[in-house]
DNA sequence: CGCGATACTGGACTCGTGGTACATTTTGCG
DNA sequence: CGCAAAATGTACCACGAGTCCAGTATCGCG
């Protein structure tokens, strides 16, 4: 009944999501406004508040929304991957071209991680939040080491690399590829550093 | 005379900078006030319109300044490698190596990247302004991509990467390298992570 | 010595907007 | 109906950006 991408209009409190994800992404937390985001979905500002305690409450269903989603999508495109092969290492290639697929088709590029936006303003949300994002990298850091663990059982690594920062670089690479994706107003160069990524990963393991 | 850390306090000029570099990097530019600038510095609100017209000259003036300290410190370590070593490839990895060794011994970690921040924040500030982050970024792959042709042209690629490619992804690890320790609180992650480049640009020129 | 820049201080005032509180009302539904 | 959910309306305060202007301290310099 209730689709991801529903036909008809979504609750008031998505609405108010969806609005506050594009403005904090385009603006910062601080610089996005109650006003604003009620005037996109039509609501007056009492109705904020009934949805959301405080703007502080925003913030906090703002990431857990964004967290989750990720996760849902790399849960999907890893389960797509490993369906289509049994080795480790080319299930994760297959993983990672999918991934960089994932990030090209996105119409106007990829938006932005409100991760990172978050950690360049900390100092405007308490330590819970803080804690939420640290984990949300930390979880990737595992799913990700996992999966590499599991190809060096099968291919030791012809190049000596600490599993977990191959896992974190994985990150990296999406953040700093959002960035230099949003700044030069050039939508491929995120899935290109993924390939790049994936690269390094065959290099790894395959030496070539 | 004028010494980069000088032992005297600096101009008043600088001293806003500073601050307000510390101030955006945490809170972002919407939420750095006028006022805790003033504060910190010690003058009066007419005094910092003395020497920036309005807020969006301070944005400015703090974007030129952190793109010229970084170029300043990209020539100094390219310099001093370039001296160590005449090839292009060891050259270039010994500058990694020294790029690494800075970022690990700043103090608390790397405070953050200005561009980055901007990034997160495009719409508060004008095209001019847009523009020189691109520009920046634009000047930094032209910077590696220069290298790595040079290295290219003795040590033929192993692995079939795009060097304007190969050249972005310094700037993206570096980034999002800057996020992992912020967000996860280990300095570490970021000299790691630019090792771990170190790691593949062995791997694409001397396959292993 | 005195002129004129440079580098500010002080104060008063406008305007817009964020954030909050609270009392009240509409809407949907069993 | 009757109750809870989902709002509305209104009033209020604090604060930050930005403006204007009059005044002052400190220089270097001719």
């Amino acid at each position: 009944m209730t689709e991801t991408t529903s036909r008809k209009t979504a609750p008031i409190r998505v609405q108010l999501l969806e609005a506050a994800e594009a403005a904090v992404l385009a603006k910062g937390f601080n610089a996005t406004s109650i006003d604003e985001l009620i005037m996109a979905v039509g609501i007056s500002k009492s109705g904020f508040f009934y949805h959301f305690k405080d703007k502080a409450a925003l913030a906090r269903a703002l990431l857990e929304r964004y967290v989750e989603a990720e996760n849902v999508l790399f849960d999907e495109v890893s389960r797509r991957a490993t369906e289509l092969s049994e080795d480790p290492l080319h299930g994760f290639l297959v993983e990672l071209k999918m991934l960089a697929e994932v990030m090209q088709d996105i119409p106007n590029g990829h938006p932005g991680c409100i991760i990172a936006s978050y950690c360049y303003q900390d100092r405007l949300f308490d330590d819970d939040v803080r804690q939420l994002t640290a984990n949300a990298l930390l979880g990737w850091r595992h799913r990700f080491k996992a999966r590499l663990e599991r190809i060096a059982a099968v291919y030791p690594p012809r190049i000596d690399v600490d599993l977990d920062d191959l896992a974190d670089m994985i990150s990296a690479l999406a953040d700093g590829g959002i960035i230099l994706s949003k700044v030069m107003r050039n939508p491929d160069l995120l899935p290109r550093q993924i390939m790049l990524y994936r690269a390094f990963v065959r290099a790894v393991f395959l030496g070539n």
